[in-house]
DNA sequence: CGGTGCACCGTACGGTGTACGGGCACGCAT
DNA sequence: ATGCGTGCCCGTACACCGTACGGTGCACCG
């Protein structure tokens, strides 16, 4: 008995321990959630989420059918965050509150817009769903409608949150003049040529201006829409 | 001379022509463009490209810097597809116009979604950008408004393409009710029993129903925003 | 105790981007 | 005319990727 687990135990593997039980699909996708939020999504392959857990590489595929199955569960794991606590009392308070609950955790982890093609379907995209059909039903009765109110919504975000992520990339986010997209044109000189050629007059004013925050924009934009919708289903108002 | 010549020209190379000229960046590019439009984005290698112009991987190296630099070159490429040549006679058939181009050509070329993140910077963007101020400029003189104006309306625009894209590639976009998103859900064993569990009942009914095309959903998304930034500069009308 | 299944893993194959160095043709100065 | 620099084209090589395949040993069941 007691040589017997000895045994078991020490000469399982030549490298390390990995027992039996190790290994799980949450641990996986923890791990590789880790690897894209600090190194990046390219960061997040086989062979570094395997190495991270101190395992073979191709012990993970007994657990996750594929790279691309990988990439699915991350961004579900993702949709978690989209879940507020409290929707408030009126449906403009819920889609506000989870609008800028999405925006935040996109913007916290740019590997989810990345894998924005992706079709995430798992458990916490079918909470998500729930949540803000449940908003939408405050509104109208009618499930086309509803979706069609959360689709714009939910475009309104992701597009944001694309747009701020690529402007953060070029470093274009600093809303003073004279810098991002301003300097990332003079870098180049084609595009200091065309410029100067005049034939962009509004564009060269703009650049002499300071951009407005992102956050501002995202916020003027939602309550842009939020208005065309509640004007189209509550006119009283 | 004639011995010289025809010696010059035959033995440049082993396998192919391939001589001096032949290479240029609009051609990489435009051969770049035909491989993404047909077979993906992820047909796109270097080694790829290099052969389907008859020329080894590493002479594309002098006349683009990276891959990276020619997605962006690429990007830039499809940004040429959302200038309108008549904006029309006021701002909101102008943004109706450019915005409606725009998704056209976003889902003609869904690698150019993919490549959402990278911020391509050329002279095409160039020139969209200052197409929308110029309609913006028919709103409100004040250019941080307008930025935020063209952003509100990008915004949607990149969403909703994203969004339809990701539907498309589930197969989710075909407006009949236990279509798509259903037959998904029922694909998988534990959402169809998340499903079952009774914790969704908007989402339950609302998979009972048809969808509405996802091109309407895009105008009537588009009208709320118009709507909510007329109301703001424009509360006379 | 024998057998069966499953979790883990080493190896190998075909793919990727690209650093490096070499060869060749051309244009220019001498 | 001759020599040379410059820039285009390319073959090779390296590190890394996803993953198909086969092997190995443990745990459990009959």
């Amino acid at each position: 008995m007691s040589t017997a687990e000895v045994s078991s135990t020490r000469l399982a593997c030549p490298r390390q321990a990995a027992q039996r039980g190790t290994l799980s699909p949450e641990r996986i996708v923890a791990v590789a959630l880790e690897i894209a939020d600090s190194d990046g999504l390219d960061a997040v392959s086989m062979r570094n989420v395997a190495a991270t857990l101190g395992v073979g590489t191709m012990s993970l595929y007994t657990h996750v059918k594929d790279k691309d199955a990988l990439l699915v569960l991350m961004r579900d794991a993702q949709f978690a965050e989209c879940l507020v606590e409290d929707t408030g009392p009126d449906w403009r308070t819920g889609f506000t509150r989870v609008a800028r609950q999405t925006r935040e955790s996109l913007l916290r982890h740019p590997w989810a817009v990345a894998l924005g093609l992706r079709p995430a379907l798992g458990p916490n995209r079918l909470r998500h769903m729930e949540q803000v059909l449940t908003i939408a039903a405050e509104i109208t009765d009618d499930p086309t409608a509803q979706r069609t109110i959360i689709h714009a919504v939910d475009d309104l975000v992701i597009g944001c949150a694309t747009q701020e992520l690529a402007a953060r990339a070029i470093g274009a986010d600093v809303p003073r003049p004279h810098c991002g997209l301003r300097r990332r044109i003079n870098a180049d000189p084609t595009l200091r040529a065309l410029l100067a050629s005049g034939e962009f007059p509004h564009l060269a004013r703009v650049l002499a201006e300071s951009s407005p925050f992102a956050a501002k924009r995202f916020e003027q934009a939602l309550t842009w829409l939020l208005d065309g919708i509640e004007r189209t289903y509550q006119p009283d108002a």
